[in-house]
RNA sequence: GGGAGAUUAGCUCAGCUGGUUCAGAGCAUCUGCCUUACAAGCAGAGGGUCACUGGUUCGAACCCAGUAUCUCCCA
């Protein structure tokens, strides 16, 4: 046999992603012998391809399912991806474009037979790279936000809230991108640092109470704006109430430069005093800010603008011209009128076209909106009552300031791929709402008493549904809970369990997923959200695209393995906490991978002898008592989320505890056999080792599941039984006693390093200890860790050697002539002046009364202990200085 | 402007009910080793004013108040 010295992932992985779905291990159903442990993917964009962030987010997914799975629970992991209205128009927009074929110049079927052709060539590539993460999602019940079954309950749950008057229409400011001709939502739009202009400009004050109009410096006030193109759509200006400059202008009137139209000086807190000249034209049409301003004061709307950012007829002045274009004219125009006071260069900030770079314009539409007051009030119940808990818990209070005064949902986007809205225009403009044309068209005669009413005669509304709309009802619709509220499945597997995501969802979609699910079943949709970070590069910067600082996963998993990647990514990602990637960390899991490996092939090497008598008994049952202690320790983790402790855990389980201990106590010398009872239960030890490791590294687990025994049927790691935690007789001792005999082999190998004597340089050691049984048992693993040639014990400190005190014992290294008497005295010393030191102040606290008296008897056992110790410490290391 | 959170080793973070070891881990660093599983390794070592200032307490990284800095969310 010879097994490469180190691991090769490619190898293997394919092969094992392959047998999984060839024995139908994700493969899940309705069955009342098991717990049902559901969890249903975030589903990503379906044209998206793999990022950092899903690695991330689908290997903790992955983790929770496949132990739950070896748990013996009925694990389910729905995967799926959403149709990403936006994101996806966009992409298939820019696509035709390079065909040359323009958005505008297609009918919406059309452009719909484009994007669903190009869903079916590139979509979902994203679910090949997820398998290649080892993702054991149940592939059979892929499901898509925009398939015919999910639109449905889509179009279903409209319309049950438009008849329970909850969805309405309003007008609402939108993010308008002018060269794209369409609305976009905040995300969609950057904001750009820029060196902008700030003008200053002269309003004619026309009457006011308090002032004579004779006196000339007080006849205008002047007003700072960044866009003067505006001014024709003002409807006030506005001051501060608390101003002392502009008190003497309560309800005076002023006149906008050139036009000469008449509006008032209103008074608004919202106006900062010192920004500008403390004075703001109020502008409702076209500024986010001065439409709530223009709410409060009841003024009317202006709207000047076209949807190409030109200025209508409205605007009386540069009608026709571009935005850019008015702004340098009226400058001229405002200048030449001597109404301009100064121009001021600022540092500003504007919101642009994530897509096309064109400045965004505020613009008042029409939308559709969902109220939410009455969903949110029990979604917010579920969180504050812990029905459902979200991990890590600090999240809660930013869900519940959310919750708590949420903001009605505007639904519509201005879009083509999509659920279109079924809403339905009358000739008159009144609408109907309804499923389908048809029920729409019996709905409209009635309305309008009108039975030759065709369905040519009904409109429906362009706008599609935010894909939020069809994503808040996933962890019902991937079960088909609408179409068919009773059947197996969702009755089985809903409520799902655990849900990972994005804390910058937690809004967006975990609260309203709560929401649907309270309001259409009656039950929360999941009891645990586990909030992960976001993935950022070792300098913090947010891994993009534009930045290039993002690793490719697919070059990831290949050049280091899919497990590799998963516990690296692992190693440094709190719940909750972004998480710093760097290449470092893959590295170490791909250390970890080989190290796993050539623990194998240790053990793959022994030679069993059934005559030799069974001689590891102290190393068996230590390490039988570590692992059900870290056993329990893991479990405790996962329970509590913490997932990246949780692989602390076992990482140092088997690096420190199996591979550097467990595997050097019983290791036999080369090419000599191993007792037939030890190499028995190490290979039940790495077995355990396997199925605690296979969340985190399910391939390189279930490889050497195989190499390490012959294996039938269905004897996978990947479905073998997660490991029990059985009582160890007498644990503590064992692991008290192995930690004293640890302590002598580090003594030994301090001073070896100290002495820079090779490891190969066998040694005589010394003790003067009251417990001779302890040297006697541990005796033959202190030989073999420490390279000891012999140890005896000593009443007397020896001449040559160097000392070390441990546990109360004096301990002694044989060296002829190696001894530097002033170095040892000098180490010596030091040590004592700091055992000193450290049973000064525990006598100093149990002196103290109060101590004394309020101190729990646990406590101040565990002081009157250190005291002890540290006395015999003192005692020991005080013989050993005057041994010297 | 309002709110939330954070600040512990060079870096990333634990520290759960205030008291195990005058403060823990991983990585990084330094020293020595190619010791027959692994140099993607082994053995060791160094590294801390727990942001600052006060307070509560017999006792504070932990509780309280204030200050500073940073991050995020909302406007």
């Amino acid at each position: 046999m010879s097994l490469a010295t180190t691991y090769n992932p490619l190898d293997v992985e394919a092969k094992w992603y392959q047998r999984w779905q060839e024995m139908g291990f994700f493969k899940a159903s309705p069955n009342p012998d098991k717990e049902p442990y559901t969890v249903v993917i975030p589903p990503p964009n379906v044209t998206g391809v793999l990022h950092m962030g899903h690695m991330l987010n689908n290997t903790i997914q992955d983790i929770l399912v496949r132990r739950a799975r070896m748990q013996g629970k009925e694990a389910c992991w729905v995967p799926g991806t959403d149709h990403a209205s936006i994101a996806t128009e966009a992409k298939v927009v820019a696509l035709l474009k390079e065909q040359g074929i323009e958005k505008k110049d297609l009918t919406r079927e059309q452009f719909l037979a484009h994007a669903f052709a190009w869903k079916e060539k590139y979509g979902g590539i994203i679910l090949e790279q997820l398998k290649q993460l080892g993702a054991s999602c149940d592939w059979d019940r892929t499901r898509f936000t925009m398939e015919p079954d999910l639109t449905d309950a889509v179009l279903e749950v409209f319309v049950d809230l438009y008849n329970k008057g909850l969805i309405y229409r309003g007008v609402r400011m939108v993010n308008w991108d002018p060269q794209g001709g369409t609305a976009l939502s905040d995300e969609e739009v950057l904001p750009k640092n820029v060196q902008a202009k700030m003008y200053y400009l002269r309003y004619e004050i026309v009457s006011a109470a308090g002032l004579t109009l004779k006196d000339a410096d007080k006849q205008y006030i002047t007003v700072a704006t960044s866009r003067p193109e505006t001014i024709m759509a003002d409807v006030a200006v506005a001051v501060n109430p608390t101003d002392p400059r502009y008190q003497h202008l309560a309800g005076a009137k002023v006149r906008i430069p050139l036009l000469g139209r008449e509006i008032s000086v209103i008074f608004d807190a919202y106006v900062t005093a010192d920004f500008g000249t403390g004075a703001l034209k109020v502008t409702p049409a076209h500024d986010l800010n001065d439409y709530e301003i223009g709410l409060r004061h009841n003024l009317p709307v202006i709207d000047i603008l076209n949807d190409d950012g030109s200025l209508n007829e409205k605007a009386q002045l540069y009608v026709g011209q571009d935005r850019f274009a008015a702004r340098r004219n009226i400058v001229k125009d405002l200048e030449a009128a001597g109404l301009l006071v100064k121009v001021e260069e600022y540092a500003s900030i504007v919101q642009t076209s994530e897509r096309t770079q064109a400045v965004i314009e505020p613009k008042l539409s029409l939308q559709w909106f969902l109220k939410t007051e009455h969903l949110a009030k029990p979604a917010l119940e579920v969180v504050e009552n812990g029905t459902i808990q979200l991990h890590p818990p600090k999240f809660k209070n930013l869900y519940r300031s959310w919750m708590e005064q949420p903001r009605d949902w505007c639904i519509s986007r201005q879009l083509w791929w999509g659920q279109q809205i079924p809403a339905y225009y009358l000739p008159d403009g009144s609408l109907v709402v309804a499923r389908t044309a048809e029920a729409a068209l019996t709905q409209a005669r009635a309305k309008a008493g009108n039975e030759n009413l065709q369905i040519s005669d009904l409109r429906q509304d362009e706008d599609v549904l935010d894909t939020w709309f069809s994503s808040w009802l996933w962890p019902i619709s991937v079960f088909d809970g609408f179409k068919d509220p009773e059947n197996a499945d969702i009755k089985y597997f809903y409520p799902t369990n655990d849900l990972v995501t994005a804390p910058e969802i937690l809004f967006f979609w975990v609260a309203r997923m709560i929401m649907a699910g309270l309001e259409f079943r009656g039950e929360v949709p999941f009891k645990n959200v586990y909030l992960t970070g976001i993935v950022r590069d070792a300098q913090g910067r947010k891994m993009s695209k534009s930045l290039g600082n993002s690793p490719d996963p697919l070059d990831l998993i290949r050049d280091y393995g899919a497990d590799g990647v998963r516990t690296g990514m692992l190693f440094s990602s709190p719940a909750g906490n972004d998480l710093l990637f760097d290449m470092k960390l893959v590295e170490q899991g791909r250390n970890f991978s080989n190290k796993v490996w050539n623990a194998f092939r240790l053990v793959k090497g022994w030679e069993a002898d059934a005559a030799l008598p069974y001689a590891h008994g102290l190393a068996v049952d230590w390490f039988a008592a570590r692992l059900a202690a870290a056993t329990a320790e893991l479990d405790e983790h996962f329970e509590k989320f913490r997932i990246s402790d949780a692989l602390l855990t076992v990482y140092k389980l088997v690096w420190d505890d199996f591979c550097a201990l467990y595997l050097e106590m019983v290791k036999p010398a080369y090419q000599q056999p191993i007792d037939a009872a030890t190499l028995q239960k190490t290979i039940s030890f790495f077995e355990t080792l396997l199925k605690l490791l296979h969340p985190f590294m399910p391939f390189i687990t279930e490889e050497l599941w195989h190499e390490l025994a012959p294996r039938t049927g269905r004897d996978f790691v990947c479905v073998a039984p997660w490991p029990q935690r059985p009582a160890v007789a007498d644990a503590a001792g064992l692991q008290t006693r192995m930690e004293w005999a640890l302590g002598v082999v580090s003594g030994i190998r301090t001073i070896r390093n100290q002495k820079q004597l090779a490891p190969t340089k066998a040694l005589v050691l010394l003790a003067k200890t009251t417990q001779p049984e302890l040297l006697q048992t541990y005796g033959p693993l202190l030989r073999k860790l420490a390279n000891l040639s012999g140890i005896q014990r000593t009443d007397t400190a020896p001449a040559a050697a160097v000392s070390f005190v441990h546990a109360g014992a004096e301990f002694f290294v044989l060296l002829e002539g190696q001894i530097d008497l002033g170095a040892e005295r000098a180490r010596l010393e030091k040590e004592l002046e700091y055992a000193q030191g450290f049973k000064e102040s525990v006598e100093r606290k149990l002196s103290n009364e109060k101590f004394a008296a309020n101190a729990k008897p646990d406590v101040l056992e565990r002081e009157r202990q250190k005291l002890a110790d540290a006395e015999a410490k003192i005692a020991a290391l005080e013989q050993a200085l005057k041994s010297l």
